[in-house]
DNA sequence: GATGAATGAGCGTTCATTCAT
DNA sequence: AATGAATGAACGCTCATTCAT
């Protein structure tokens, strides 16, 4: 073949990459697997990225796309906050399960061995939503519909961490043993529980005016 | 040295090690770089631990060890749950910041390339907090001062994971970077506000009674 | 080079092996002596055999091969037995002086350090010369060359004694030594006084008849 | 204790050697196995002894020692030539049945292993047997009772050959094995049987007169 | 351009030897 | 004097990266 390689070839290579990271995890990953997984040569992947370390980043860089892309179908649409909050738990929840893989490379990030990649990547992608959820908590502030003495970028910050661990809930081994104890054997076959409990749990975290208790004195 | 190490000198090691492991992750962290860096050889390592593997584990165990010890002194108290909450939170917060390393390693165990250790540790660490957390849910829940409808076994769930993305928000990497992007640069100088708003938002996912919305049709 | 090894390539490198692995024993044979010494790296050693164990048996394999070859040659004629027997001598005798490193890894075999190949190896190589030995004894036994009252297998057992000792006498280090003493520094430059004296020892041993002395009683 | 240790300690630290280098080889074997099966600590042995191979070769030499011993005893009887023969196989036999390890590790020397000491070794023990085999050669020779067209260097050599082959048959695990594939698995139980053919091979080999082939031409 | 064989630095681990106690 | 813990050089093996074909 003399031919540059097509998108559907690099989403082939891309996808090899993802799930020998997701596997493996990005330092015991092969690059001779991926290449063979992928039906190329090592040489082509190096002639497309300079080393493993800037092949993973690719990798990432297609799985934090499609996790946007996800997260931000949600949000186009001007919802009230609770149904968005119902949306992105549904929409996380779909596609933790149905593409772990990108969920826990997403996750390697957050671990050590990435060290390289945080800042950068950091900026990148949770200014989004971080952004976006503040906006709308201060909206819906605005509205009356949410307890006014909340800190929007905090009660912000408190929501994401609720959908990054129930994404990675779904797609980590770790996270997914856990929750089985936390929960049962039975969660992963019944999602609108997760979803009905989380919702609960957020609307009233939301949506209550009055404080009964006076922490610090 | 040629007398037996003693607990210190030990415990010198593994520190050496639980720093090297969250710098680098368990792959990239080097026997010899640990060894160097606790003032011993190589040969001591592998004298009292059977391999790199092994030590890991030792190290894993030492951090697990704290972190358990730090919440069981929170929980053996038999406060009403905010207060145990607050407890809980100052208490990690405090953890994370002051031993970072503890958390970071913590923290790996949930990364892929300790995969090995998924579910054998889950089952020994996260049992504990999640016996203990729906226990107090459900006390509180019969003294009446949390919402009947809660299922408690996903309210501790959603209670961990906030706790869990709180300490690893002040001791990884990247979650300390997106701490600072949902909040502001400011957050971890100001450990009240941060306190203050997750109390402010557990209250409420708590003791919420009404349900004003439906969800699921 | 950047082809694949050609057969002669893997041959050097076999050499190189041999070479350093009678030099030295399996053990203290240096799998980076060998790869500098056939011009290759450690990289490609270990592509084409598993291990350093896997290495050695494929040039003990090599050694044995020719080994065999040597002695098949001369047992495909239907020669008489003592014509086969001075054509065994001198086959091994040239071949030992030649090729002393298949011989002295022969004798590897025998030793402590290659315990692992005892078993196996015994079975694969020994029944060949142990069959063919006792079938051509059997049969002058049946022309009646040779004494009747002589067991076969044990007959055959001191010949191929006798016949290892040889070409170890000509390959390894201290049965050389030990060959000088026996007889004297020029042994290595006469070998028909030693295929002489041996086919006379030989001669005698088969064809006796009578008698002499009872042993037992 | 502050006292020199007794023939009888050094005597079980070189016992414990000497089955740790036959089990082993003298590479793989383990000082600190050594000092723990002989109940000192590794300093006392390197008091005593200045490294590994000084040590491997104050094994040696006790095993040499005995075995010098074996075929002194022997020899020192003023018997007949195939008396003599018969009372060495027998002593031989005996001993590499009873103290495999000795005759073991007298075949290590033989090895590449044991380069360093092929030289020195071989003069130091093999010139006592063959000159003493020579020399009994030479008197029976004199006294008519062997051919006297051998050539009393090369016969003592075979009939040493067939001697270490017989003590390595009766002791090393390859030759062993080779033993039974030679003759069958009940030769260890039938040691008359073995001493009887070989008697009978070699009191053929020495004693007939009349050369039936011609060799060479 | 594409291939994949070859490279070799680097790491985990062992164990003969030393020497503080 | 005896101990055995500590040392660290050295080796087997891996795999990201290169480059001749």
């Amino acid at each position: 073949m003399f031919k540059k390689l097509t998108d559907e070839e690099i989403q082939i290579i891309l996808e090899a990459g993802i799930a020998e990271f997701a596997e493996n995890g990005p330092d015991k990953a092969n690059m001779h697997t991926i290449a063979k997984k992928s039906g190329v040569s090592v040489g082509v992947l190096y002639k497309y990225y300079a080393s493993k370390d800037d092949f993973f980043e690719a990798c990432l860089r297609l799985c934090l796309a499609e996790l946007n892309r996800v997260i931000a179908e949600v949000l186009a649409c001007d919802d009230k906050i609770l149904v968005r909050a119902e949306k992105l738990i549904r929409a996380l929840q779909k596609s933790a399960k149905e593409h772990s893989g990108y969920h826990v490379l997403y996750h390697e990030i957050t671990a050590g061995s990435c060290k390289k990649y945080a800042r950068a990547f950091a900026k990148e992608i949770e200014s989004i939503s971080s952004g976006a959820y503040r906006a709308f908590l201060m909206q819906a502030q605005a509205e009356g519909v949410i307890r006014k003495d909340a800190d929007p970028r905090l009660f912000a910050f408190f929501f994401d961490n609720l959908l990054m661990m129930l994404q990675f809930s779904y797609s980590c081994d770790y996270y997914k043993e856990r929750f089985q104890i936390y929960c049962d054997d039975g969660v992963f076959s019944d999602d609108e529980r997760v979803v009905g409990e989380l919702l609960k749990f957020l609307e009233s975290a939301f949506t209550v005016e009055r404080s009964q208790i006076s922490h610090r004195g």
